[in-house]
DNA sequence: CTGATGTTTCAATTATCTCTGAAACATCAA
DNA sequence: TTGATGTTTCAGAGATAATTGAAACATCAG
């Protein structure tokens, strides 16, 4: 037995090491994926932020086995996103990244700019068609203005869960604490679902 | 003026209430995209929901522009799900479908198990990334244990994270805590996020 | 049974994303 | 200025996913 046995890297563990800490940056990927971003963001950002020092992008690449072009897409949208940055180190010409850690600051950026833009979009349309069904039932016969009524009554449900989740996500956007952006929508789903029933047993 | 105005119809009306129609149809079908759903999925749903009657597969196609392929194994699919349904009209060959009015409800479980998955995927890769860099730091110089050291912090807080996460979910789709839900929900991400800060800042 | 009508299936096409690789660009040192 | 180094851009390749169209299948009436 050496006399400093602890002190001698051991490559196999090494190895162990690497590849456990790339499978947290691919299931990190997978998460952002399901929320609509692309796999290679999740990937980056996790690397970033599982690594003691600011890597550089050819770093980065090296890791994760993508092109140059990749590595500076990703991190050009992840800094637009502001969970990542730069930080410069004096003396090298090479951009460094680090990761933005608060995971808020991310979920409140990714909400207010796509989930209460689609809800904010679907609630405009669903006013829209509801003033064209109005107007359109205007004429006609009984029959179809009783047609109409129904159409309207359906988009006017759609309209009321479209402007309660747009308000949810408002609040959750504005408000400064909470993580974990699923959990926070799932929540705004669930409001949504309370709401819809509520109106439909009324 | 005519004696009975108002039950001329006016054909730039109607146009414009069925071209409002399709437009609803089709921002559902986006949402129902982001929620990880065909587009499709969403765009047959919201025809079917605010139809008064039920509809034939051709009557969908035929409005949607989808080719006879496509509508019937969308419509499969919404089967499956559960969110439209199959109506028998007598005396007619033809199939009808008609919309399941709680399809929230259906959405939010299907995308919270789905979700759930993935977090615990998440979760045990966390798991098993720390053994490996516990074992990995029980060699090398104090410098890379060090390193080793802020890796498995880092991978710590994702683990809490992911644990926290994965049991609200658990929460969410067994029980039918889903009455309670919104502010309970948002109380315990508000929880989740406190945990997270209060481990980071120390 | 046969033909008419409607539905389902699936291989092939088409559309949509992502990534690559190379060129253009930028910056700095010598 | 020139060359060395690093970054960005983008047309095209490659991978995935959605859609079509036609054939197979199912059902019913005559």
């Amino acid at each position: 037995m050496s006399t400093r046995a602890q002190e001698a890297p051991d490559p196999q563990r090494e190895l162990e090491a690497r590849t456990a800490r790339l499978r947290v940056a691919d299931v990190v990927g997978n998460l952002m994926e399901f929320w609509g971003f692309k796999r290679g963001m999740g990937r980056v950002w996790a690397l970033c932020y599982t690594s003691p020092k600011a890597l550089s992008a050819a770093d980065i690449g090296a890791e994760l086995q993508m092109s140059a072009g990749a590595v500076s897409m990703t991190l050009a949208e992840l800094t637009k996103w502001g969970v990542v940055r730069r930080s410069w180190v004096p003396g090298d010409r090479r951009d460094f990244y680090e990761a933005e850690t608060s995971v808020w600051k991310l979920v409140s950026r990714v909400v207010r700019e796509r989930e209460l833009t689609l809800v904010r979009e679907a609630k405009e349309s669903f006013v829209a068609a509801d003033r064209a069904l109005q107007l359109a039932a205007q004429g006609g016969t009984p029959e179809e203005k009783k047609r109409r009524a129904f159409e309207r009554d359906r988009i006017g449900q759609l309209r009321s869960i479209a402007e309660t989740g747009e308000s949810l996500l408002s609040a959750l956007v504005a408000g400064e604490a909470i993580s974990a952006a699923p959990l926070a929508v799932l929540g705004a789903a669930t409001a949504l679902y309370e709401d819809v029933t509520r109106r439909r047993r009324r």
